[in-house]
DNA sequence: GTTGTTAACTTGTATATACAAGTCGACTTG
DNA sequence: CAAGTCGACTTGTATATACAAGTTAACAAC
């Protein structure tokens, strides 16, 4: 559970919107009765109503009252910081990760710049490929700073790095900044993906921020061209 | 200027990001300080803080203080819901837009699907192109139900949709959802845009809804390859 | 010198109150 | 009947207070 009222109140309106018991469409209840429902203040409720308008969940409507919206209803990946084994599981998937690599390195010129280390500072390398159905579709190089992550495994590699980090090391992951482009694929991409013909893939550079703001990881992620997706949601910011 | 306090506080303190009043690995004052600079209270110092935070700009540290990021330092198209005009006045790449198609039509099942309408509306259909630094890098298919769109002109077109549905029309744009993915180019793309030898496109389907949760536009943006970069932002929710 | 403890700072959460402003239905008024 | 008004509801903004919890530097004790 959690220890925060406003995020309990969250996660609990949130499963009432994905078990359905809250339909797209449908109002949800007044702040004031949700303020006699949680026995809490209508502060507190306006925290989670705005993290839910946020996260794409509700719109709410000055007068009016709080809708369901559609939006987040079938539509995965959508924009977030999540990892591949959580990813996985709200796919449904048959999905397994196959650990290429996984060694200790110092950093090259153009690694230098991504992680913003020193050339003397110790990397772990941890290559994945992500097979999805049976095809090998996505490539993960993932590059953590050794000052962060003292011990890997292949494992870990093979579970999920988030989990260990987060649970085991007490690493709170904060943010990221992601950029896609579209890439000729390389020797590297064909030798370790299922390409059949596409001559490019999708590149997705991740760089992951801790709590304090100090980078800790740079991924770089390579999927094959038809069944990169990805699902956005943004809201206009009027300034009058 | 605005009307809100916290929206006003938060214009302030992002232009003195922009402009390098508050340089990236800074802390910026705290909330106490910005209370007595602003005269105003801590809630309202808080909510233009929260935002910021959300948007990428700063990272908030309990027990120390807000510094600013570098993460939106460089990077457009950053995630959000902007008009080409907007994007093409940050970028300041010489752009221009060429009005291919405007006319009114009846939605065909596809179409009907997309923007959720009846097969007896009237939509007004746009296709127009973004040549950028002289080359015709996107084809930008607009949809809008003349429900909320009684007139467009090729002026408006050249110029820009979103200021005259904001300004003129009043339109309150309030949310959109965007779905990437590749696809092999047509035979228009080929038509409008200059695509050298690539034979895929990135496209982005767009689904913008106004204030009270209407879907009123679809778009669909086609794009060549080697130009497409898209920036996400995203935080971590933890729910423990 | 090292360790531990304050004290003063920071941000995070929860609460209460007041008023503004948009929506909607019922009722009044012409 | 039509139009306008009013009251009861909704969400939005601004303010004040209290306490929790993390950080840091100064200081005291050993």
């Amino acid at each position: 559970m959690s220890e925060n009222k406003y995020l309990s109140i969250y996660n609990d309106l949130l499963s009432k919107i994905e078990k359905g018991i809250f339909k797209p469409g449908m109002k949800i209840p007044s702040e004031h009765q949700l303020v006699e429902q949680y026995e809490t203040s209508r502060e507190t409720i306006r925290k989670a109503l705005n993290l839910l308008s946020e996260h794409g969940y509700i719109q709410k409507i000055k007068g009016k009252g709080s809708i369901v919206l559609d939006v987040r209803k079938f539509d995965f990946p959508i924009s977030g910081l999540i990892s591949f084994k959580e990813l996985a599981q709200k796919l449904g998937k048959p999905s397994r990760t196959i650990v290429e690599q996984l060694e200790m390195i110092k950093p090259d010129e153009v690694l230098k710049k991504h992680l913003h280390v020193t050339a003397r500072e110790d990397i772990w390398k941890v290559v994945r490929v992500r097979e999805i159905e049976g095809e090998r579709i996505i490539l993960d190089k993932d590059f953590f700073n050794k000052k962060f992550v003292p011990f890997l495994s292949k494992d870990i590699c093979a579970r999920s790095i988030y989990e260990y980090l987060e649970k085991e090391l007490q690493l709170k992951i904060s943010f990221a900044k992601k950029e896609f482009f579209v890439e000729e694929c390389t020797e590297e991409d064909r030798m370790y993906l299922h390409l059949k013909q596409y001559t490019h893939v999708v590149v997705v550079r991740n760089y992951v921020y801790l709590d304090d703001a100090s980078l800790f990881q740079y991924t770089e992620s390579r999927h094959r061209l038809d069944k990169f997706r990805f699902v956005d949601f943004a809201r206009r910011i009027h300034l009058h």
